[in-house]
DNA sequence: AGAAGGAATGACAACGCTGTCATTTGACTC
DNA sequence: GAGTCAAATGACAGCGTTGTCATTCCTTCT
């Protein structure tokens, strides 16, 4: 059906080898050669056969994202992102959401490695935080690059992209303190999770800067849901002090936690004040909308990619041990009605 | 690294050609030379080669997934439900997301389905509905299925799953009758989509079917988003008739009429009843709550999937001519506070 | 017991590309 | 103008599977 290598070779009257060096961008093809395969390929409107080069090559060209999110506002982004930088680089993008609670979670995305022959995996959080599949990508020599909260890499880590969750969680703080806000809540998402960790520092840090008490009775722990955020408020509206304003782990906590307020007819942010984190389409679609910090998620995606594809070239050229330096994201502060008490 | 079928062969004391025959079910394998062959593959955890496979084979495991569609609940459903279908039956799935109203939008969609080789494609509005890409992909003789709009498929048409669009919005329309509302407000997406289309026909059905009359001042034109509530409600609110009820074509559209009611100062379900579909998970998070249609998107999705397999394996076995019966889903009412005045 | 014929199995080429290594080309030196 | 050497190109095997066709093994029938 469609052209072959060996057609284009004939058509431009070179070797197969020469067309191969020609895609592969080889770099040691003379430049009116070039031009004369550049030529017939585009003539026979010629797209090399993934999987001949796959099985022919050590490297195959097909990279997998594997997630366990219940967010799909940020899995789009993320594919979005990640799908930009695998066609620059004639990459293509398995996907695999799975169950990471699963017990057989690693022998599941082993066997997908394998099957799939991957090149590399994009990893993000819970996954990316957990120890026992990294630990088993590392044995199995599997490359991956991680998304993960954080400021600062490891030395000698995998390459791994960071988001600054801490900062931005300082700053939306330190937002509601300049409001006027001495009495905060704060809604947690899983605990176990990195990014709630850091935001509940960053909140605390914010708090400690400003001279403000931690109100242990204001920190409420939670999943990052929709239903966390109505419970927590309805836990928070009834304590004898309440706080004036809630910085909630996310979006769809927050959401909740709106949701909540208006049940108990607590206005918005007249007697309450709620922000969220990861300015998610429906931080802009609440009622009022959402202050909230602006994670760039398919930005951060794209780069974790290029991060990955750098990484596994580096790897063919023999240069292992260079170790790539992690970007760091910081979310912006956005701030919309929520928090606006003008 | 991995085991390779002519370790399996090895291990089992059978040959190469036997253990692929295993390995694609071809059921001409005696039963005990089937237990011994699984008995190795078992041992070595050998997995095919999917590049091989593809490469060597007729057919190819892999599908395809084209959308353009902003409703990231919607895509999210949509991969689940392919990806359960494919796992079960050994296909890989790749995802591209692109834009239709792009000019070489017919282009793109066969150099992907070149490049990767893909055994199929499955199709969601508005891709589904635009006869150029249809036509091209029939040309080409590209195997795909559609998901769309409607209550009958045509004769001969190639294989699709439907979705009762104008039932379910007949549902909904008769339940804001029901409850009372004579005056009755619709949104439309876009109109150029089948959904819309059939939605609103569904909506009109049931005014003529309750002796109601038609305000054409009542329907507004808009896309499929939260700004076309806003706007939309506005537009409504404004009349010198207002209605007392709106049927949304979609929960975004329902949820920013929502919220443009609210600015107004205007109560839900109070003084206005709003209704939406797609039971998409932020129609239970909006407060109050939203009436909706529930449409089991991954149930769809998977549907969609058999159906593809199911006639890739048809023309597998020469009888292409079989036309495989179009399923047709039925999207349920969801009564929720938006429209319970009790 | 031998023939016949279908079921089960195997040998081998082929799929379209890349890696390795050999060969050719051409620019430069003396 | 012959010699040198790097750059450019090519020949060929091999990646792990499936398709084709040949072969072997049974079962059944005469």
């Amino acid at each position: 059906m469609s052209a072959t290598i060996k057609s284009v070779a004939e058509h431009a009257g070179v070797s197969i080898k020469t067309v191969s060096r020609v895609i592969n961008n080889e770099g040691t093809v003379k430049p009116d050669t070039l031009a004369k395969v550049q030529a017939a390929i585009d003539e026979l409107n010629y797209k090399p056969n993934k999987a001949a080069r796959d099985l022919a090559g050590r490297d195959n060209y097909v990279l997998g994202y594997v997630y366990d999110n219940p967010n799909a506002y940020y899995i789009i982004d993320m594919q979005k992102g990640i799908l930009n930088e695998c066609r620059a680089n004639g990459y293509e993008l398995l996907i695999h959401p799975c169950d990471a609670s699963s017990r057989d979670i690693i022998q599941e995305i082993l066997g997908m490695v394998d099957s799939a022959r991957l090149a590399g995996l994009i990893l993000s959080p819970p996954l990316s935080e957990m120890p026992e599949v990294l630990s088993a990508l590392d044995d199995k020599g599997v490359r991956y690059v991680r998304i993960l909260s954080g400021s600062e890499a490891l030395e000698n880590s995998p390459p791994c992209v960071l988001v600054n969750d801490f900062q931005a969680a300082y700053q939306i703080t330190e937002h509601l303190i300049q409001q006027g806000h001495r009495d905060i809540g704060f809604i947690a998402g899983e605990k176990q999770h990195n990014s709630t960790i850091e935001r509940q520092k960053g909140f605390a840090a914010a708090l400690a800067a400003h001279d403000l008490p931690q109100h242990p009775e204001f920190v409420i722990e939670g999943t990052y849901s929709f239903g966390t955020g109505v419970e927590s408020i309805e836990k928070l509206l009834t304590l004898p002090k309440k706080p004036s304003a809630v910085f909630a782990c996310n979006d769809e906590i927050a959401a909740g936690a709106l949701f909540g307020a208006r049940m108990r007819g607590v206005d918005v942010p007249e007697t309450l004040a709620i922000a969220g984190f990861e300015n998610s389409p429906f931080s802009r679609q609440t009622f009022p909308p959402l202050t909230t910090a602006s994670q760039p998620t398919d930005q951060i995606a794209q780069r974790a990619t290029s991060t990955l594809i750098q990484s596994l070239k580096a790897r063919k050229l023999g240069n292992d041990k260079q170790t790539i330096p992690a970007h760091v994201f910081v979310p912006e502060l956005v701030v919309r009605e929520s928090t606006n008490r003008s």
